[in-house]
DNA sequence: GCGGAATGTAGAT
DNA sequence: TCTACCTTCCGCT
């Protein structure tokens, strides 16, 4: 599930239902039990996401002389890590929840963290520290592409794992590398100092419309209209991660635009796909 | 029911 | 470059 355009949507509909709320924090299945308790009763102040990380703030007790005051729960879902939200009184536990956050006030609602790659408790000094490791993301408002391109422009690593590189870019994952370098027609091999500078901030605004188009329908979506099933009279993409695209998990089918087939080969540990014919750039 | 892969990353080698 | 993490779902038997 998670590139980032699934954290920055879980921070808003987190931020909303419970935001501003005194909420119930537990531990069902025991591994974050300290963590949980501290936060335990305290009211959520919001809810944050930079790149594929989840912050969920706790403001300090008033008159507490905490001089940051706050604690963070800092969540990242790693490759299988997932939320369930749900209204009404949370339902008996099933299977392995680390963390449950439920209301005991109308509206009721909760929402269970299951297999995590990071559940645990911060400061605002720790939150800090997060974002400074990471690489402007295309869903924030504050992001700078051109701290990107300072390193992309240096490096003579390809684009495709410079794109999945954190420190780099952060929330891009491996579905929209794949799709936006399909969609500018760029060779994935490229070594990042040969693109050019229009050629990134290209590729940036196109992270920042297809990311927020994510976030907005909760799903990747890259299929331009003209390339759409009903434009193209071609039959829609049945598998389960919704979205159409060109060429992710495509390997073997053909190309939308040309009809040659896709190929995939290993990148930066994870499987690349792309077009040979359309990618040449 | 089992094996494998998956939108990810840290840490060891 | 490899392994561990540890959940879900798919396809195959």
């Amino acid at each position: 599930m998670p590139e980032g355009h699934t954290i920055h949507r879980l921070a808003a509909d987190l931020g909303e239902r419970f935001g501003g709320r005194p909420v119930r924090a537990s531990s069902p299945q025991g591994r974050f039990a300290a963590g949980a308790a501290r936060v335990d009763g305290r009211t959520l102040g919001g809810a944050d996401a930079h790149g594929k990380h989840l912050f969920l703030g706790f403001p300090g007790f008033p008159g507490s002389g905490d001089p940051a005051g706050g604690d963070w729960i800092h969540i990242h879902l790693g490759l299988y890590g997932g939320f369930t939200q749900g209204d009404g009184p949370p339902p008996a536990p099933v299977g392995q929840i680390r963390l449950r956050l439920a209301t005991e006030e109308a509206p009721r609602v909760y929402a269970d963290l299951r297999g995590p790659s990071t559940c645990e408790l911060i400061t605002d000094e720790g939150r800090r520290a997060v974002g400074e490791r990471l690489g402007p993301d295309p869903l924030r408002a504050d992001a700078d592409p051109g701290r990107a391109w300072a390193r992309i422009s240096r490096s003579r690593t390809t684009i495709a794992a410079l794109l999945m590189d954190q420190k780099v870019v952060a929330g891009v994952g491996n579905v929209y590398r794949a799709e936006v370098l399909f969609r500018h027609g760029i060779d994935p091999y490229r070594p990042g100092k040969d693109l050019t500078r229009a050629e990134w901030d290209t590729i940036w605004a196109d992270l920042v419309e297809l990311m927020r188009e994510g976030v907005r329908n909760n799903r990747i979506d890259t299929v331009r209209p003209e390339h759409t099933p009903e434009a193209m009279n071609r039959p829609p993409r049945v598998d389960d991660h919704g979205g159409e695209v060109y060429v992710y998990r495509r390997a073997g089918m053909p190309c939308h635009l040309c009809g040659e087939r896709v190929r995939t080969a290993p990148l930066a540990a994870r499987n690349l796909f792309w077009c040979p014919a359309c990618q040449k750039g």
